[in-house]
RNA sequence: GGGCGACUAGCUCAGUUGGUUCAGAGCACUUGGUUUACACCCAAGGGGUCAGGGGUUCGAAUCCCUUGUCGCCCA
């Protein structure tokens, strides 16, 4: 097979990854063997990929990867969200362009719109998933949308409503006027806005007096319903039972007290607006006060606002506080800043609007959620530092409002039948509702057509919480084969900002459904951000185009660049030098293979220094699978990969390959190759979750395989004992080889000239290494003497001394200066070493092993130093 | 305002129960190198009062208190 002397990254990817699809490596059927499976958290259809999803599906395709080459039954599970919010807006502008306004059309006529535009737009991301080599089962792929996802989300609603966990109450909720539809409180950003504190008069009835109140929003005087107090300020004391005068609009409005005012704050006076407040709602509810609400949905005024009616909420605040500074209202505003809700997805100030909306109990099915992460240690998360705030949000739970105001979503199945704001029923069909309709107004002829079905939709998260069950059908089927199969399923990766959303709703569902787990542990990745630690985002543009990433440095280049530096629950810190190097140790594998391959093999005679090095390599590379083995039960993939990098690029190509490498246009002995060949084969195995494309494609030119010999496939490399004595052997060798090479590079002295070499071993060293020392220190000569040898250049490793004869004459002084300080270091050394086991409370009260490692510090310090001084009165 | 977390080399981060290997890794940097796989390379080297201060201990990056700075969540 011809070889190209060039990784072509391009080729190899796509030819690889449609080899895997061919071959159905991805799709996973239950069978006998134990399943691992990952449910994708799934994107937006109007996602493109991103950094944050280059990252966290990287870590998932890792892990799965791993699960499959380990020999479990592997699952991923991958699929799309329908993003109810973002998708319609989508829609709706797109619509705006064809010159197509929503309120126009029909909800089935809309609907028609957004389908096309999920099927032409829904799927590019899962595209852009598989350049970056995800190994996901796409023969599952799912939408929240999809019908039998939609009637588990159908069923589970009227399940929970029959259960008497959803209700329908008249509440305050988060209004994004501009998508004209309630926000959940996680969908709401609160920003720091520069304001103003408008300081205004209400006269006092029946009095000369006037009230001073500030308030940062002087558009809502139309809506107010009384003026509060401390009843501990005695500033205000004798206004108790008076009544106030709103401005403009002269609505006769009385003074309450209530201790939740802060008397510190404005004038201690405040106005009350139950329609467009919290915080003033609870007044009013509790004072009994009128409620008027001034907006119309877009949050103009409506008919209350009088003169101002039709007009946009922050025009009217600007012509509000002129007509009252006009009319000597307005007394002063000051500069103030408040936070102010956002939408996330619209970026439109918040309104708090009361409306009807449709809530789900929380308390009681958190219940199973808390215990599992908190108690029982069911699920875990990674880092551990999230329960904190997983607790926090969990014991502080409020009902859900899963109603959004949209067309975009699963539709209400709540039927109502008459007027009344409880003048429905709830069904999973019309039929059913129908019927239930008849009993409950005991009209049997009440007929379909006198239904009609609540025009809400439900949150997006209402069909994503059941997820884990759904995309295996256990909602509507719970005892289907698969579900049994895999659920509950394995880990979840995912980042820390769904952690409420989502995840903690997953639980709860699952609970709920299953009366099980949805996931054994859950991998909260940090936050892709740039080097500026920015976040990433489109609006700010600095966000790199993964695609373009991919084509630069490779995907498995991209991938080892984001998992480099992207410690668990830690932000990364996105560098493009960290893809360069992750294109760069792909480069250094393939360049190692060439090696192997420029290799002519004979039947000769294995060297030395050949055996002894494989037998090394081969512990080593065992010490650092158990490694690995424990940064993946850690969940510290960048660790794993480090661990791996450095095993590679140092021991195999560093070290190993230059001990085995035969001498120029010499070939090398047959035993020799084929064990580094299945070492190579080892390394390639736990380097293919990182780098799958590079790694099947050597993989692949190794041997001829068949499809049942894929890397993809192949077995994790077994555990075998360690050889320690090997492992220390060969660091205390490569410290005698550092030594030739500095005195190599002091001197000048070329590699390719051999050199004489003699060691006095007061160590008492194992010569095991001695071949392998020979060769990469290129000797000529390598003997044991008892006494230093003159006329050479010296080093020491421990209290050996070693030494390197020199033609000529060797610089005296600078030997002796070079001796004197080491000898001056090792005595500081010994000294801190003595004083800390002269100290009687050490030794008693350190334990034993610690006690014995110091004074075996002691000891090679006092040899080190007799082998200096030895040396020092020989050249004096 | 309430809570949580962080602060270790120029950068990004490890450092587990206080104790061999505790001050580390990778990158970056400096110096040298046309070593027959690789300059996307090789070799060598410099670099830190572990945020500041106090305490506990024979012993603290690690435990406690305190100050500062930053981040996140909630109000």
């Amino acid at each position: 097979m011809e070889i190209p002397s060039k990784y072509n990254a391009l080729s190899v990817e796509n030819k690889w990854y449609d080899y895997w699809m061919q071959n159905k490596y991805f799709h996973s059927v239950p069978d006998d063997r134990e399943p691992y499976t990952i449910v994708i958290p799934p994107p937006n259809v109007t996602g493109v990929l991103h950094m944050g999803h280059m990252l966290n599906n990287t870590i998932q395709d890792v892990l799965i990867r791993r699960a499959r080459l380990m020999g479990k039954n592997a699952c991923w599970v991958p699929g799309t969200d329908h993003a109810s919010i973002a998708t319609e807006a989508k829609v709706v502008a797109k619509l705006k362009e064809q010159g197509i306004d929503k309120n126009d059309l029909s909800r089935e006529e809309f609907l028609k719109h957004a389908w096309e535009w999920t099927e032409e737009y829904g799927g590019v991301i899962l595209e852009q998933l598989k350049k970056l080599g995800c190994s996901c089962d796409w023969d599952r792929t799912k939408f929240t949308m999809d019908d039998d996802m939609s009637e588990a989300v159908i069923k589970v609603f009227v399940d929970l409503y029959n259960k008497g966990l959803i209700y329908r109450g008249y509440r305050m909720v988060n209004w994004d006027p501009e998508a004209k539809t309630t926000l959940s409180d996680e969908e709401v950003n609160h920003v720091e806005k520069q304001g103003l504190l408008y300081y205004l008069e209400y006269q006092v009835e029946g009095s000369d007096e006037k009230l001073t109140i500030a308030t940062t929003r002087p558009e809502t005087i139309f809506g107010d319903t009384a003026i509060c107090i401390n009843p501990n300020d005695e500033r205000f004391t004798h206004l108790k039972g008076k009544k106030a005068i709103v401005p403009i609009c002269g609505r006769v409005i009385p003074i309450i007290e209530d201790d939740y005012v802060d008397v510190e704050f404005g004038t201690g006076c405040l106005k009350v607006t139950p329609a467009h407040d919290e915080n003033d709602k609870v007044l009013g509810d509790k004072h009994q006060l009128e409620v008027v609400d001034i907006f119309n949905d877009d949050a103009s005024l409506n008919s209350f606002g009088m003169h101002y009616e039709g007009q946009d909420r922050f025009v009217v605040r600007k012509a509000i506080s002129k007509e009252l500074e006009d009319a000597g209202i307005l007394v002063k505003t000051e500069n103030h800043i408040n936070k102010v809700g956002t939408s996330e997805r619209t970026k439109a100030v918040i309104e708090p609007r009361l409306s009807d909306q449709w809530f789900l109990k929380m308390e009681d099915l958190a219940q199973p959620a808390i215990d599992a992460v908190l108690k029982n240690g069911d699920i875990k998360l990674f880092p551990k530092k999230f329960e904190n705030t997983y607790r926090h949000w969990m014991e502080n739970i409020r009902d859900w409002n899963i109603s959004r105001q949209l067309l975009w979503g699963q539709q209400i199945p709540a039927f109502y039948y008459g007027d009344g704001k409880e003048d429905f029923v709830v069904a999973e069909t019309l039929d059913d509702a129908l019927k239930l309709a008849q009993e409950k107004t005991n009209d049997a002829n009440l007929k379909a057509e006198d239904l009609r079905q609540e025009t809400d939709a439900l949150d997006t998260w209402f069909s994503s919480w059941l997820w884990p069950m759904s995309v295996f059908d256990g909602i509507r089927n719970p005892e289907n084969e698969e579900i049994k199969y895999y659920y509950p399923t394995n880990d979840l990766v995912t980042g820390p900002d769904i952690l409420f959303f989502w995840v903690a709703r997953m639980i709860i569902s699952g609970y709920e459904y299953k009366d099980e787990k949805p996931f054994k542990n859950v991998y909260l990745t940090g936050l892709v951000r740039d080097k500026q630690r920015r976040k990433m985002s489109k609006s700010l543009g600095n966000s790199p185009d993964a695609l373009k990433l991919i084509e630069e440095y490779t995907a498995d280049g991209v991938r080892v660049g984001l998992l480099l530096s992207s410690a668990a629950g830690n932000d990364l810190m996105f560098d493009e030098a960290l893809c360069q190097q992750g294109k760069g140790f792909g480069n250094k594998i393939w360049n190692a293979f060439q090696l192997t391959n420029l290799w002519e093999v004979a039947d000769i005679a294995q060297p030395e220094s050949s055996k002894i090095a494989l037998q090394w390599y081969e512990s080593k590379f065992q010490s650092v699978l158990l490694e690995i083995e424990d940064h993946f039960s850690k969940y510290r993939l960048s660790d794993a990969l480090m661990a791996i990098y450095k095993l590679i690029y140092d021991d195999f190509c560093g070290w190993m390959l230059e001990m085995v490498k035969p001498a120029y246009q010499q070939p090398i002995d047959r035993v020799t190759y084929d064990k580094v060949m299945s070492i190579f084969e080892d390394n390639l195995k736990i380097v293919h979750p990182f780098m799958p494309f590079l790694t099947e494609d050597i993989w692949q030119y190794i041997k001829e395989r068949s499809p049942e010999e894929a890397l993809i496939i192949a077995k994790w490399p077994e555990a075998k004992p360690i050889n320690t004595t090997l492992i220390s052997e060969f660091d205390f060798a490569s410290e005698v080889i550092s030594g030739i090479r500095n005195i190599r590079k002091q001197k000048n002295i070329a590699f390719k000239d051999a050199i004489k070499f003699s060691v006095v071993n007061n160590e008492k060293s194992s010569r095991t290494f001695d071949a392998v020392i020979s060769k990469l220190g290129n000797l000529e000569q390598f003997e044991y003497v008892n006494e230093p040898v003159e006329g050479a250049l010296t080093f020491r490793v421990k209290s050996n001394e070693y030494f390197i004869p020199m033609e000529g004459s060797i610089d005296v002084e600078a030997e002796i200066k070079k001796l004197t300080e080491e000898l001056n270091y090792t005595e500081g050394f010994l000294k801190s070493v003595q004083k800390k086991l002269s100290n009687e409370r050490f030794v008693a009260g350190a334990p034993e092993q610690v006690v014995a490692a110091e004074k075996k510090k002691e000891a090679d310090a006092l040899a080190k130093i007799e082998t200096i001084t030895a040396s020092l009165s020989s050249l004096k």
